[in-house]
DNA sequence: GGCCCATATTCAAATACCCGAATGTGACTT
DNA sequence: AAGTCACATTCGGGTATTTGAATATGGGCC
């Protein structure tokens, strides 16, 4: 149960830029919605739009951590999807700039502590 | 070149149920367009219409033959995309019942033949 | 040429999706 | 309790997709 439902409705919601490209950030584990935030650089009720969307669909999973909601992908197998449209094709997914600013506590463990 | 252009196309493409079914048809080679129509059931505009934006997107080409079109996909890595989607998720995709009554000489090689 | 077959294309109306703006909620601090 | 931060949800208008109906095209046959 979970990811879409049917095929068709899962390639339906990976038919989207910006859902694919958050997915990609989570490759890595999960995040919280200010990091995809700094990353995609889209506005955040945007990005919260499309994480229902997926969240709805089973795709992803979400867990609070004080002020913070970290999302992570449900189920590792849509990678496996994902990596096969780009072999079957063209470029990639778009990599996106490196977290920019996100002030989250995962990205800024301690603080800053590059002295010079 | 081909296959959509970004993979956020091409899932597009895929997220579309009679779509999936006209490219599971063709997994097992070229199809006339009437062969499609008796298997799914369609209305022949119907399909294709869809088979008119699968060609522009360049996931299957089409060869004239007498009176008939066969359409095959143009790259066979994309059954490898559906399968990851079918194996990462529930069931798989809709078989649909098999050639009903399809007249195309690929489904009636010479006549009928059984004698008893 | 005229006709029929198989298929393609156009058109339009209904529907679904996208996305900005505004607002709601829940947790933490003071 | 009021304020704020991080995030979620609702609403509405614009735009794209879907799909039925009608029509066009192209090939083969008489």
């Amino acid at each position: 149960m979970g990811l879409g439902n049917t095929p068709a409705q899962l390639f339906k919601l990976l038919g989207h830029p910006a859902r694919l490209a958050i997915l990609n950030i989570l490759r890595d584990g999960e995040q919280c919605v200010c990091h995809l935030e700094a990353v995609l650089g889209y506005r955040q009720a945007y990005i919260s739009q499309h994480l229902m969307s997926l969240r709805e669909a089973g795709l992803v999973q979400d867990r609070r951590e004080g002020p913070n909601v970290f999302y992570r992908v449900a189920e590792p197998a849509i990678f496996r999807v994902i990596d096969a449209a780009s072999a079957a094709g063209q470029s990639a997914v778009a990599p996106a700039a490196r977290h920019a600013d996100c002030p989250c506590p995962k990205c800024h463990p301690v603080a800053e502590l590059t002295s010079a």
